[in-house]
DNA sequence: TTGACTTCCCAAAACGTTTTGGAGATCTAC
DNA sequence: GTAGATCTCCAAAACGTTTTGGGAAGTCAA
C-alpha cells in the first residue's frame, strides 16, 4: 500500500527520520515525532512485514505443529487454547502459523524445513511424549520454544502443564475414601506425557491406601479407547467398583459401556474423567471431571513464549497449573 | 543458514544462474541445472522466506481468522479441517496463519491489519453469517477468499459447504414418514448461515407434509442451548415429538432434558442432530445424527484457495457437499 | 572566537531474493 | 565468411525496511 519512502516524501524528510520516528527513537524532534505519527495514521501506513522480516533476520512469527495422526486431535477444546494464545502473540506482533506435520515420521522434516527456512522465531510443541525427538531437535537448534506438557527432560525446556499426577491421586484418594477397593485406570499410551502422569497420581494414591490391586487397561484416548477398555475391565473375574479415565473422551465410553451392561454410573460403578469437556455436564449421568484451575493457559503460554523470546531463561518459564476436581454424578460412593 | 551467495560462489556461478537453476528455467544448461540442484540439497539450501515475498510481492501465506466469542468455539473436528488444509496449503509452499479476533467489533480491524500490511494472499472466512461484512470487505479489496458455509450473496464468491438444507429436509421427512407429526426445530441463532439453512429444511419438510405446527426454540449452538430449547419445547401445551437440532452439541443437551423428565429418546420423543461428532455414538441412547459425505472438507478447501491464488473464477469454485443421514438410536418411530 | 557538546537529521549500505535486459559464445543457412 | 538465431550465462536493479556512521546546525563554556 504505502510505504517509508512515499511517507517520507510527503513530509519532505528522509527515510531514515521518518522510520525513527515510527519506531520512537530518541534522536528525533518530538514535535517532528508527532508530525510523522499523524501522517503514518492518516495514510494508514503498516510496515511491509516481509521487508522488515528480512533486515531484522527474523520471522516476527510462531509456529505451533500439530500432529495429525489418523482419527481426532487432542481434546476439542484446543483450538479455543490456540485462538487465545494468538490473541496475545498478535499485541506483540507475532504471527502464529498452524504446521501440520503428516505422521511421525514427517514430523521432523517439517521440523527441518521450518527453521532452515527461518519462517518462525519459536515453536509451540504439543501433545508431548516422554521422550519427544521434537524437543531434542529444537534444543540441539537453539530454537526457543515452550511445550504444552511436560517431557521426561522437562527441567531443562520451558513448558506449561496441568498438574495431573496430583488430580488423579487426589480422585483416587477421595474414591478410596468413600470406600472403593478396586480402582481401575483406564490409560492413554503411555509415550505421551500427560498418560503417564495421569497413571503415576493414580499408582501413587493406590499406594497410599494400601491397595493392591492394579487393574488398568490402555487404549486410544477417544470414546471407543474408553468403551473398549471398560468392557474388558468389567469382564474380569473381580471387576473394579471405579473407573479413573485419562480422559472425558474415554470416560464418555466407559460410561456407555455401562450402561450396556446394566449399570448406572455413581451408584454400581464410580466414573471420574479429566478435562471437563463442554459435554461432560451433560452426558447421563453428568460425569464428574477435572480440570486445569485456569482459565487462560493459552494466553500464558504466549506469555511465556513472549519472555523466551526476550531472552528469559528457560528454567524460569516453567507452569505447572493445579487441577481442580469437578464432581457431578459419576462419582458416588461403592455401595 | 545458506543463501544464493553461498551456493552460487561454491559453485564458481552468478547469483542469477543459481536463482534460476532452482526455479527451472530453461536458459540454464541441463548439466548445469543438476549441478546447482545437488548442491542445494547438499548445503541443505531454503530459500529465505521474508526476502522471496518481499520481491514477489506475495506473502506466500493463508490466514484463517477465528471469531473468538465468549465460549466455545465451533464444533470440535474444526481443528481437524483446518489441519487438512493446512497441510495441502505446505505443499504448495503456502503456509497457514492463525488470526483470532476479539469479538466483533476487533474482527474488522483485524482484516484491516492483515490486508494493510499484506500478511497473507488469501483469506479463509469460518462461521459464515448470512449478511458477513467480513465478505463484504474482502470483496471490495479484491483479495482472493473461500469461505466455509455460505452467505446471502454466496453466489459472487468461493465457498464450501454441506448441504444442511437437504440433510435437514431428509430428516424431517423421514420422522414424518415414520409418523411423527409435531416435528420441533431446536434453531441455533438465524444469523449464521447454516443455522438458517437447516432451518429452511426443517420448514420445507414440513411444508411437503403439510403440517402446519412450527414449534421451534432458538438457543446458542451448545450443549446448554440444546438443553434449554427442549425444556421449553416439552413443556408447551402439545409438546413435540421429535426435535431436530441444528447441531450434535444442542441434540446433546437436548438429550439429557428429556432424560431429566423421564423421557427416553427414540422412543417417546426422537431427537436428530447434525456434525455427528465422535461422542454421537456414545450417547445413550447413540444419537442419531447427520454428516456431510465427504472425507476431505479441509483438503478440498485448500484446493479451492489454491485455484483461487491460480486465478481462477469464483463462480466456478462453489461447492456444496452432500450430507448424508446417520441414523442410530434415537430417531425412532412417533407411539 | 573557539572548541566541545547537543540536537536533529540524513545518505548509503545492508538483508536475500527475483527479474530485466542484455553479452558472449556457438551454431545455421546462405 | 557473414548475418542472424540459439544457447548459456550474468551484472545490476529492484522489493521496503533497519542500522551504521556520520554531518550540519545550534548551544555552552572559556
Amino acid at each position: 500500500m504505502s510505504n517509508l519512502k512515499l511517507l517520507a516524501q510527503s513530509l519532505g524528510l528522509s527515510i531514515t527520520t521518518v522510520s525513527r520516528a515510527l519506531d520512537g527513537y530518541s534522536d528525533v524532534a518530538p514535535a517532528t515525532r508527532e508530525r510523522v505519527q499523524a501522517a503514518a495514521r492518516a495514510m494508514n501506513y503498516r510496515p511491509n512485514p516481509a521487508a522488515r522480516s528480512l533486515r531484522r533476520r527474523k520471522a516476527e512469527a510462531v509456529a505451533v505443529t500439530l500432529p495429525t495422526e489418523p482419527g481426532r486431535f487432542g481434546p476439542p477444546i484446543f483450538l479455543n487454547m490456540l485462538s487465545a494464545c494468538g490473541q496475545r502473540l498478535a499485541e506483540e506482533g507475532l504471527d502464529l502459523m498452524l504446521l501440520p506435520t503428516a505422521g511421525r515420521s514427517g514430523e521432523m522434516d517439517t521440523y527441518r524445513r521450518l527453521l532452515d527456512g527461518r519462517r518462525a522465531d519459536a515453536v509451540i510443541v504439543v501433545r508431548t511424549r516422554l521422550e519427544d525427538e521434537r524437543v531434542a531437535f529444537l534444543k540441539e537448534r537453539g530454537i526457543p520454544f515452550v511445550t504444552h506438557g511436560r517431557t521426561a527432560r522437562c527441567d531443562e525446556h520451558a513448558f506449561i502443564d496441568g498438574d495431573g499426577e496430583a488430580g488423579f491421586q487426589d480422585a483416587a484418594r477421595q474414591l478410596a475414601a468413600a470406600g472403593h477397593r478396586r480402582i481401575a485406570h483406564i490409560a492413554a499410551p503411555q509415550d505421551l506425557t500427560f498418560a503417564h502422569l495421569r497413571r503415576k497420581g493414580w499408582l501413587a494414591a493406590l499406594d497410599e491406601v494400601g491397595s493392591s490391586d492394579r487393574l488398568e487397561y490402555t487404549a486410544p484416548p477417544t470414546e471407543a479407547g474408553g468403551y473398549e477398555a471398560a468392557q474388558w475391565l468389567l469382564q474380569q473375574s473381580a471387576p473394579p467398583t471405579a473407573l479413573l479415565c485419562a480422559t472425558d473422551s474415554m470416560a464418555i465410553g466407559a460410561l456407555s459401556a455401562l450402561k450396556e451392561r446394566g449399570f448406572t454410573a455413581g451408584r454400581e460403578i464410580a466414573v471420574i474423567g479429566h478435562d471437563n469437556l463442554p459435554s461432560a455436564a451433560f452426558t447421563d449421568p453428568p460425569l464428574s471431571s477435572m480440570e486445569i484451575a485456569a482459565p487462560d493457559v493459552g494466553r500464558q503460554l504466549a506469555e511465556m513464549l513472549i519472555a523466551r523470546l526476550g531472552g528469559r531463561e528457560a528454567r524460569e518459564l516453567q507452569t505447572i497449573l493445579p487441577v481442580r476436581q469437578v464432581p457431578r454424578a459419576t462419582h458416588g460412593p461403592a455401595n
